[in-house]
DNA sequence: TTGCCATTCCGAAACGCTTCGGACAAGCCG
DNA sequence: CGGCTTGTCCGAAGCGTTTCGGAATGGCAA
């Protein structure tokens, strides 16, 4: 292997102006760089990562730590993460570390031993909880990392997410606009920061238009199909709270709420307007429903390569501004949507008033 | 972080000593080592993996390149292999870099970037053609490597395979056995040391029985439902050779040929004798075919803990015999396959006879 | 006593890189 | 001319570990 003791020389320079040379510092002088540019390419040479970590206290790898092997559910999804963050990262020229840990193991010392070591110098971190451990143990080791998603304030990490509450507003705005006055929400797990922006966004556009909250309306819960399925049921069975409009958190629940209402004998949109937010979840394709749904769109794929990118930058001790990202969201409507009748909106604007269920 | 020195300091020894003592070296008495060990333990020491590697020239990082994002149909067997990879490997202390390089680059290219800084000191090869350029370069590099399967002699490398002759022998002979002469193979691609060693294993038992070859009864192809589709109709359909008994090289192809066979209105195993080699491809179950396969079987799933073992091992420096390993094969007997009527086995030996297809 | 071995320890060099502090020369100003 | 800046360069230290060669000690045989 060629070092750059061999480069220097080779071209009669110290070992010091060769390496300067080669990590563009100011004081060489330009023919100077292009010739020792010219001799690097010549012989082969690569520097040594490790006696460059060594150096620096930088190795160049990053790492994505899960706490077990996926499940099969979610097999796609893991296939587009780790295949993108390692295409990105290694186009900046960095290493990526998978990282599966075992799930009996405890998660934090699981980070501890891979940056103790001193072998990664910084994380992605996947679904994080509002108060999430291992933002508090990489916090405090100042090891840099970057989230998909966000947790609870203050905002002084990188980050890549969507304006959840906007989401929300977005899809809720639809139905309201339409003259729909019982709206539903199917919302995702309760510790999760996008599912609280949400919820925030779903109330504030009722509170706007002037609608009491139901109870039984709003549902926390997980993103599957089983769970769409179920609260269709719940709000569509007998005895249950009979909105005209539902929002869904995701194509999944979405694809389990139109189960439950096809079953139940109920007609999109004629019979209930349906809107959801669209990650293009590998296999569900909201535009391919039947019907078609009325939706929020911002592809979980257009993350990942920001995240590499981000964490690469964190890494390199970009101020903050640069390491914070929010994602474009689009609204696509589909005509799953119709305008409530108006013998509905009179009851439901009476309910209203009184200020409950009947 | 703590290190060497603040050990050797906090001991009284040298960092010399200390160092020994934690790599179990001859020369340091039994309670020195366990002073030490305490120490470490107490203080939180972890050796710089950096340092180490430059001293040593290994840094514990183990590598599986992929040549490009796995295309949606091997979503989960992608996940089954880099999930057991990733969780074996750092039960034995490495970790797991996963490389999934730019399509368009140079294989080889990529295997001397990462082999070349020195941060990578082994590698899983999969799905190795019979002469393998990336086997080429790393042998010539001295890097040590484990293939999942096997290239051509010399088996001079470590590696974890199952015999695939035997394979396809014990397949064969189940319809022999049975009375079947008319035997049709649908195998893999052509260039591929495991389907080579299964064609041989295949005609033996043919010769063994003296059964003439006939032509169009061995296929090579992608090992692809669609391909098992094809062939089925090929064999099956108008003019086709009409064999009454099938080799399948895996659950694809004969999910792919069932479905051409109930297509074409044959029963199985009534007019056609169907037998395959089972992987436990994700998502494919033989034994709950409709009919359930008598077939081989050895889970591919068996394999990726052997080749965690088996790199380690090899980079550890340990002897070839302990670095290859051939996986067992069982065989299940279910049913698919039943005697060839007497009728056809008089019209089938006349023909062997006369050596042809008629 | 001397010589020799085994046991246990240590100093120092080495791995390949980055970087601090300073050196040297040339050019410019007053 | 002296003093200052600017542009290039270099020596040497240091990152944390392993390991080579040797040194000190004690025990034992000659």
């Amino acid at each position: 292997m060629t070092t750059l003791r061999d480069l220097s020389r080779h071209l009669g320079l110290s070992v010091t102006q060769v390496s300067r040379a080669l990590n563009d510092h100011a004081d060489v002088a330009a023919d100077t760089r292009e010739r020792v540019r010219a001799a690097a390419r010549e012989l082969g040479y690569q520097p040594n990562v490790s006696a460059r970590r060594l150096a620096t206290g930088r190795s160049g790898m990053l790492g994505l730590v899960l706490p077990d092997i996926p499940p099969q559910a979610e097999d796609a999804m893991f296939v587009q993460i780790v295949g993108t963050l390692s295409q990105h990262l290694s186009r900046l020229g960095r290493a990526f570390v998978l990282h599966i840990a075992d799930p009996q193991d405890d998660i934090v010392e699981v980070y501890r031993r891979l940056t103790g070591g001193g072998a990664l110098d910084g994380f992605v971190l996947l679904d994080p909880e509002r108060r999430d451990r291992r933002v508090e143990f990489l916090r405090g080791a100042g090891v840099p990392f970057v989230i998909h998603g966000r947790i609870e304030e203050p905002h002084d990490y990188s980050f890549y997410d969507i304006d959840n509450r906007i989401v929300a507003e977005r899809l809720t705005e639809v139905l309201v606009a339409a003259g729909h006055r019982r709206i539903a929400f199917l919302n995702g797990p309760r510790g999760r920061t996008y599912a609280a922006s949400r919820h925030k966004g779903w109330r504030a556009v009722l509170a706007r238009a002037g609608i009491a909250e139901a109870p039984g309306l709003h549902r926390w819960g997980p993103m599957s199909e089983g769970e769409g399925l179920l609260a269709g049921v719940a709000l569509f069975g007998e005895g249950g709270p009979r909105p005209t409009g539902v929002v869904c958190g995701n194509a999944r629940l979405a694809a389990g709420l139109l189960q439950a209402l096809r079953a139940l004998g109920l007609r999109v949109p004629g019979d209930v307007s349906v809107v959801a937010h669209d990650d293009e979840l590998p296999g569900f394709r909201v535009g391919a429903f039947d019907p078609p749904l009325t939706a929020t769109w911002s592809p979980l794929a257009w993350g990942w390569p920001h995240l590499a990118r981000l964490l690469a930058a964190a890494v390199d001790g970009a101020p903050l501004a640069e390491l914070q990202m929010v994602g474009e969201v689009r609204l696509v409507e589909r005509g799953s949507v119709a305008p409530v009748s108006a013998a509905t909106r009179r009851r439901d604007s009476l309910t209203d008033r009184t200020g409950g269920v009947t």
